[in-house]
RNA sequence: UCCUCCUUAGCUCAGUUGGUUAGAGCACAUGACUGUUAAUCAUGGGGUCCUAGGUUCAAGCCCUAGAGGGGGAGCCA
């Protein structure tokens, strides 16, 4: 009986395996006794819900009992029968109960109760241990499953972009330095500098801040790829929606103008979710249950319409909202929030960038359904976009959504050489760190386009969240890189 | 980085106008209970009131500074 292989709990809750002798592995949630039963909730991390493991005190004496607490580890062996109470369909009555662990509730933090997010972040080691994150980080895991499988189904190839960057022309933010020099005996150069040619590459490098410009080079070669990789941002922001190491997923098309760039970045947000729907129910039920739970405690003008499964089914069946910058400013210019107000940045002329209060109000109160705004003036985007015919326009597309804002950012990249040269020499990047990137606008050069997503933005989506900290296993934050 | 709020038992929180020995629920321990569902019932232990300084006869409560955390803004994905 001994050597009996485990079975996870998810197997177990799903087949009919009534009258089988079989062992399971995992940790306390919660354990009730009396005088003649004893019920403890075994919980694998498998499946959201818990094995009843039922045992007769009688039989294993006191003492066992006594160092089995919620958080304790255990390997049960015994026979899987309908189960008399009404919580669950099967349960398991135990014959052999190994403790491979003890838990001492004394000192071990996590009760059967409810904890604050902000409490279980303190002890990030130990939160994957609850309903909540366990069940947040199955479905993150079927997303980045998801994620791969949309792009291999479509012909995309996964491409791997560098980490380690020689390249500060990303233009997207601050970067986290890559040094191997004694920090506290820096080499000099003759001008009194850093003499970064003693340094591990021989000059300055740091951490990725996006995969863009590399995955560009692919798409020239290759067509269509796609990267999904880490990525870096020393940004001092402290929001609900960043993290300085987040998770990104960056496609990249030749032959593809803005509209197709639309058509996929829409398509692959919906497949996400109904994949979601497809494949984490019972996940996504008990979050479901969660956020509602949450609402509960909110003010009655800050609780959302729809549940989190409504606001999902709700992506999935309608078309997002596609609208340039241009008529998203007269809509704002004339709405009545704008006329009585009640924006903080009041909207006046063409050519402002949009707050984020103007965002939410577009998707939240305006459309009330995800947006995709366009044709942004050059001045507020990057170097590398496409220039409208009207010169003053570049081909740029953001996709926001309800709640989280920007989740998609990108657009069909500029592909004239001369326009792409005059674009980097205006904002001042040097060319001899960019050559390799202009050199795919010198030789056989293509229309293509691209865009970038937040993969922890899409799962505080897709999981009803509302911090983007709890949504990522470990997360990075100014001043915080525990465990 | 800016604005704003918070910090009291292991956790979640109450604590009146500044006034005796700082409370509750959960958790934990002991006991009771013939099948529970975050079991229930009884009893018990458990406190650097974030830190430092100040005002006062008297500070958990008022003032100053600092630390940690939450929310919002900016930057963006």
């Amino acid at each position: 009986m001994k050597d009996l292989k485990r079975t996870k709990i998810k197997h177990l809750l799903q087949e009919n395996e009534v009258g089988q002798t079989v062992n399971i592995k995992g940790w306390v949630r919660t354990k009730r006794d009396s005088k003649n039963v004893v019920f403890i909730a075994l919980n694998d991390g498998s499946v959201i819900h818990n094995m009843q493991v039922v045992a007769d005190p009688n039989r294993f004496g006191e003492e066992l009992f006594k160092s089995i607490h919620t958080g304790a580890c255990l390997s049960v062996t015994g026979e899987i029968t309908p189960s008399q109470g009404s919580g669950q369909k099967v349960e398991l009555a135990a014959a052999q109960i190994e403790v491979l662990g003890t838990a001492d509730p004394e000192q071990y933090p996590l009760q059967p109760k409810k904890h604050s997010l902000e409490f279980l972040r303190e002890i990030a080691h130990l939160r994957p241990r609850t309903n909540t994150f366990s069940a947040i980080l199955r479905v993150r895991h079927a997303m980045a499953y998801a994620v791969h499988k949309f792009f291999n189904d479509k012909g995309f190839f996964y491409l791997h972009t560098p980490i380690i960057t020689g390249s500060d022309a990303e233009g997207a933010g601050e970067m986290f330095r890559v040094t191997t020099l004694d920090l506290h005996n820096l080499p000099k150069n003759e001008q009194g500098g850093i003499d970064f040619t003693q340094d591990f590459f021989e000059k300055e490098t740091n951490l990725t801040v996006s995969g863009q410009l590399e995955g560009e080079l692919g798409a020239m070669a290759l067509s269509e790829i796609y990267t999904f990789g880490p990525t870096f941002r020393a940004e001092n922001s402290n929001t609900t929606r960043h993290l300085a190491e987040f998770w990104m997923i960056e496609p990249e098309m030749a032959f593809y103008d803005i509209n197709d760039n639309m058509d996929l970045a829409e398509e692959m947000l919906k497949y996400l979710v109904q994949y979601a729907l497809d494949n984490c129910m019972e996940d996504l039920e008990f979050l479901n249950q969660r956020a509602l739970e949450e609402e509960k405690n909110k003010k009655q003008e800050e609780r959302s319409e729809m549940s989190l499964l409504e606001r999902l089914r709700f992506v999935v069946e309608n078309d997002f909202q596609r609208l340039t910058y241009t008529e998203a400013i007269d809509i704002l210019k004339n709405s009545n929030h704008n006329k009585k107000k009640k924006f903080q940045f009041l909207i006046e002329a063409w050519g402002a960038d949009l707050q984020s209060e103007h965002e939410r109000y577009l998707v939240e109160k305006h459309f009330k359904k995800p947006v995709i705004l366009t044709n942004y003036p050059k001045e507020i985007k990057s170097f590398y976009m496409r220039e409208n015919e009207d010169g003053k326009t570049v081909a740029a597309m953001d996709i926001l959504f309800p709640g989280i804002g920007e989740i998609v950012g990108g657009s069909q990249r500029e592909e004239r050489y001369e326009k792409l040269k005059q674009r980097v020499q205006e904002i001042g990047i040097k060319e001899e760190q960019v050559w390799w990137y202009l050199d795919t606008r010198k030789f056989g050069t293509a229309p293509h386009s691209g865009f970038g997503l937040g993969f922890e933005r899409m799962i505080l989506f897709i999981t009803g969240m509302g911090n983007i900290r709890d949504v990522i296993p470990f997360p990075r934050t100014p001043g915080n890189a525990e465990f």
